[in-house]
DNA sequence: GTTTAGCACTCGAGAGGAGAGAGTGCTAAA
DNA sequence: TTTAGCACTCTCTCCTCTCGAGTGCTAAAC
């Protein structure tokens, strides 16, 4: 696309406008930045092109002009200066950052819970797993006569455990033989790979103490399943009633209900390297979102785990402040999280 | 209060068909109730009397009735009845409740899940601990040569577990050292009662493995104070614009802030007997919550805890129907849950 | 050739007013 | 005590009108 450098200076002008007063920018108030020393008419002119070029759109005849999503895009690819967050702000996601080692799931709902505080628009966060886990290592801890701690560590770190109560006693060696089955046939197996044959197998091996194996197993299962998938954070969807054009209602509802809908936001774009995207208005597939931008990135869990964390709101928004905020943040969650960072930070 | 029978019936009138349209009711409709063969004429004269009872309101005059605060809490307390469910909403209640068996945080999300679905009314749930808890029981299993499992377990059988890091090695005498001592030092002491002077002491018994002791007893704080605080978990919070009353952004706006402000939930009355409670517009303190109504049940965690599941909604709600589903659900999830169930459910 | 001033024109937002309709309260009759 | 009749009230909806912002075009100025 071949642009004079005026048409630029004129488009980003629209564009900052437009997100700074969610009203329609006549050529009046573009002829008032100091930068251009253009009279109305000639702006008029100027963006009478823009719009036959598709970078601006009328709401209807001789009304001021919006950006329309191409323009938005051109902005976002050509015209968006990197935005340099402020000490206080940085100050913020630090402090935000310092969150407590607990839970990863816990670490990511305080994370959307934070993005969406400080870019004042709905935050999502999805944390995906890798795609297949296996068992390292198993423990029995016994508690009482027949209450039992079993623990699983998973090949990716993930310690989990349950309190296990049996209905009959076992003895001392059964426990031991039980121990030594799980740890030896047990550990690197996919889900796949545990057979009701195997079961069938173990059973024979272990005599009394089966009841407590397909426990320990059925639990083990659980955490790999539960390991295998996605888990998806939303917060701070009122926020979206701020903004102007979500006062019509018609128009609020359904992007709401949609939000709430956690499965269908893992259907929102991931992008796989570590870049801040921005998907603008129509870009976007899903049909709620025709009208809203999200802009989203992503961060390293470690282990073969990617996490995304977006925000969602309307096409009018300061790209560059939310791209550097996201930015910094996804960046520092993959410091804290990432193969780089304490791996006791994954425990959970 | 002294009501005569006739207007108590024309007040249940009066109420049921305002929670079914929304619409001021007039004395027209009312007379065409079969039940109550009398003229609007005659309706109108009652219903002046239990407007100046306070029963009923006018939004202007000459408009049809509505229900007042007062009425809803006098067809609660007198004229409500025993709304039973039908069996397709027991099968649909059952199902939920078959809930894996996973973490409670995870059980109480789903819960509030499927309750606002099945109300359609936004829902929350809130989790709360007992004020004291300590840890029963050290575990510390060796993965690698500076790597460990640290598993504790609190007097309210809940068993949590972290993977340490250790920046140099520990000699397995001094692993079983420390074992002892945590075992017997430090089980059984509450949050205060973990002093500097304590470590201090601990400190001189325990030697070089004292970089791991602080990173286990850092780690039991946590579980005890995460143990001692609420959970909060709110649902659906969209499906409240689906409802007339919220049309106006004014109105439905602040209310929905206040929802998504999580530590203002953990404001919201607890009932502490099992019984379903009803808190109709003003009865509720909170200034967002003057006009809506919020219904919860309280259920048995089991060892001291407690929950609470409820919604929130416009005062207009079919109370019946709501409150049979919250109660006969928080009896299911105290079933599931509770000290009568099997206490594996608890884990986490 | 480009820029600017002038001007008629367009279109939405918002104010104001008229009419319809639902429902009431009062009075008087049954 | 109940009911019918009737005047009255008040909101809601629709319509019209005006206002103003902003445009596109034309012609003059640079």
């Amino acid at each position: 696309m071949n642009i004079s450098e005026r048409k630029k200076r004129i488009l980003r002008a629209v564009i900052e406008d437009y997100i700074a007063t969610a009203e329609p920018v006549g050529s009046k108030t573009i002829s008032k930045h100091a930068e251009l020393n253009i009279s109305p008419a000639t702006i008029r002119n100027e963006m009478a092109d823009l719009e036959a070029m598709g970078l601006l759109e009328q709401p209807y005849t001789s009304a001021g002009r919006i950006p329309s999503p191409g323009g938005y895009r051109f902005y976002v690819n050509e015209l968006m200066e990197q935005h340099r967050l402020s000490l206080q702000e940085t100050e913020h996601l630090n402090a935000a950052l310092r969150l407590k080692t607990q839970e990863l799931d816990r670490v990511i709902t305080e994370a959307t819970r934070v993005i969406s505080k400080l870019t004042k628009y709905p935050s999502y966060a999805i944390s995906a797993g890798p795609s297949h886990v296996t068992i390292r290592r198993f423990d029995l801890l016994q508690v009482e006569q027949q209450t039992f701690i079993v623990v699983v560590m998973t090949d990716t770190n993930i310690v989990k455990n349950k309190l296990l109560r049996l209905p009959a006693d076992l003895s001392e060696t059964q426990i031991h033989l039980l121990n030594r089955l799980l740890n030896t046939s047990f550990t690197g197996l996919t889900l796949e790979e545990i057979t009701p044959d195997l079961m069938e197998m173990a059973k024979q091996a272990v005599g009394e103490a089966y009841a407590l194996l397909t426990m320990v197993i059925a639990f083990a299962t659980e955490v790999m399943r539960e390991q295998e998938t996605y888990a998806v954070h939303v917060s701070g969807l009122a926020r979206l009633l701020e903004y102007p054009e979500y006062r019509d209602l018609e128009r609020a509802q359904p992007l709401l209900a949609y939000l709430s809908e956690e499965s269908a936001l893992s259907a929102l774009p991931k992008p796989d390297d570590s870049d801040v995207k921005i998907y603008i208005g129509p870009e976007n597939v899903e049909g709620a979102l025709q009208d809203t931008s999200v802009v989203v990135a992503s961060y390293d869990i470690g282990e073969n785990m990617r996490g995304l964390i977006g925000i969602v709101g309307p096409t009018r928004m300061d790209y560059a402040k939310i791209a550097a905020r996201l930015y910094y943040f996804a960046d520092g969650l993959t410091k804290l999280l990432g193969s780089g960072g304490d791996q006791t930070k994954r425990k959970k």
